[in-house]
DNA sequence: TCCGTTCCCTGCACTGAGTGTCATGGGAGC
DNA sequence: GCTCCCATGACACTCAGTGCAGGGAACGGA
């Protein structure tokens, strides 16, 4: 009965990097079922690979774990990144860039926001799919803070600030990809990831904010009194640049 | 043969809070003995216990995974962070408060360089310990979060502004870790991490440049052409506000 | 001194994840 | 039509982690 059943034909891929055997699918989408229905750790593989129709060592050629499955796509998404960064243009200011970079993955979850949504209430109560989701972060983290440090390499704490404008994207990305995440994809996830992007990006950022080419002579004057917060006066000094 | 081996008496325990069970000590010491011989994947559990002479039920009852082992001490100095940010005065700064926080983790690992280092050389290298290490960073940031969401939950953007700080504490904090640990123990952990901390904290940090109590009408003018790099300009502010 | 209670430890059996290996069967290429 | 390739499946095995029951030492009371 197992071998006569919904198990898939060959015929329908073509095993290069175009087609991907619908098996994958068919394995996330039946051990979605079941942990929406049972719960992560009440559902075992052999349960999966027999919703499935497939050999329970079909599973594992597909996901080398079970933690895995709930994650099918990140593997992709941060082959993107790698990519993306490795990509960038030597002029381009690297905290711009990987705030790009980090919304490279919002737009993985964004684009599919009922399965985001079903896995994030699913990782938010088993402590063995958090723990998972953690490597996966800190696997992203590292790709920007690799990037960073070939920029910033060379600086004085270059290597230092690498690490902590990494860790502070990746923070205010996810701040907002949560956030997203708990309104059940019914927000504006673009909008809350650049507001979040926004403000790491000018609390490290190097951009110019009036434009380089106009008037690079004109002058603007900040008057602080002595024991006022730093944060307070350097908000003042960037609403004097921001004023045109 | 099993029974009357090495097995700990009953006698030198006093099972308060107080001394510890040996127990615990002898699990850990025959762990890292054979981790650090064989290498952590090619060690059982039932190597351990064998090694310990203890039976290997008793090694789950102290531990919850064969993971923990590695790290015996984090749960301690986990509760001591989130006791010594609940006791926090309702004045403190909360970004020097955090860092003070994590300053009790610095502590935690210079209490043993040896260990640490060890355990650095071991974590590297198995994947499945530099997962169970995130997680227990993830706990530590988590609680300085909460920490700063408190603090900072009424002011706009509070819980995203708290989220990122936590979060580059921790990477400063990790940074200077380790550099000291790849330096085998040798440079000065306490001069590192307060460098880098003291960049997080110059970046978010609210702390007067000048004391408050002191000519609080003095004025001081920054003049800076319009165009150049914020960071320049916010550096230059700090400058002007440290020199007195 | 003796007895009962209470822990702590131990052995045993069991589940379930993950892996190595081999047989098979069908499709692609010749 | 034949052969080779390779994805798949079946089987056996290791090992982490858990539930359960039994046993013995310390402790308290009589």
């Amino acid at each position: 009965m197992s071998s006569s059943s919904a198990a898939p034909r060959r015929g329908d891929r073509t095993d290069a990097a175009g087609i991907r055997p619908p098996m994958r699918e068919a394995l996330v989408a039946a051990a979605f079922q079941l942990f929406l229905e049972r719960g992560y750790e009440q559902t075992t593989v052999d349960d999966i690979v027999a919703l499935a129709g497939v050999g329970r060592r079909s599973f594992f050629r597909y996901f080398p774990s079970k933690e895995d499955v709930v994650f099918p796509d990140h593997e992709r998404c941060l082959a993107d990144m790698t990519a993306f960064l490795a990509a960038s243009p030597e002029d381009a200011d690297p905290v711009v860039r990987v705030c790009d970079a980090a919304r490279l993955v919002l737009r993985m979850y964004a684009e599919n926001p009922a399965f985001s949504v079903q896995r994030y209430h699913l990782t938010k109560k088993v402590p063995g799919l958090r723990a998972y989701e953690l490597s996966v972060v800190w696997r992203y983290e590292r790709a920007l803070a690799e990037y960073l440090r070939g920029r910033l390499g060379g600086r004085p704490d270059g290597i230092l600030r690498a690490d902590v404008i990494a860790a502070a994207v990746v923070a205010a990305h996810n701040n907002a990809l949560r956030s997203w995440l708990r309104s059940d994809g019914r927000d504006d996830a673009g909008a809350a990831v650049d507001h979040a992007l926004g403000y790491a990006q000018s609390t490290f950022g190097e951009v110019p904010i009036a434009p380089r080419d106009e008037a690079p002579e004109d002058v603007v004057v900040v008057v602080s009194r002595r024991g006022t917060p730093l944060w307070q006066v350097v908000r003042e000094v960037e609403t004097a640049f921001a004023r045109d």
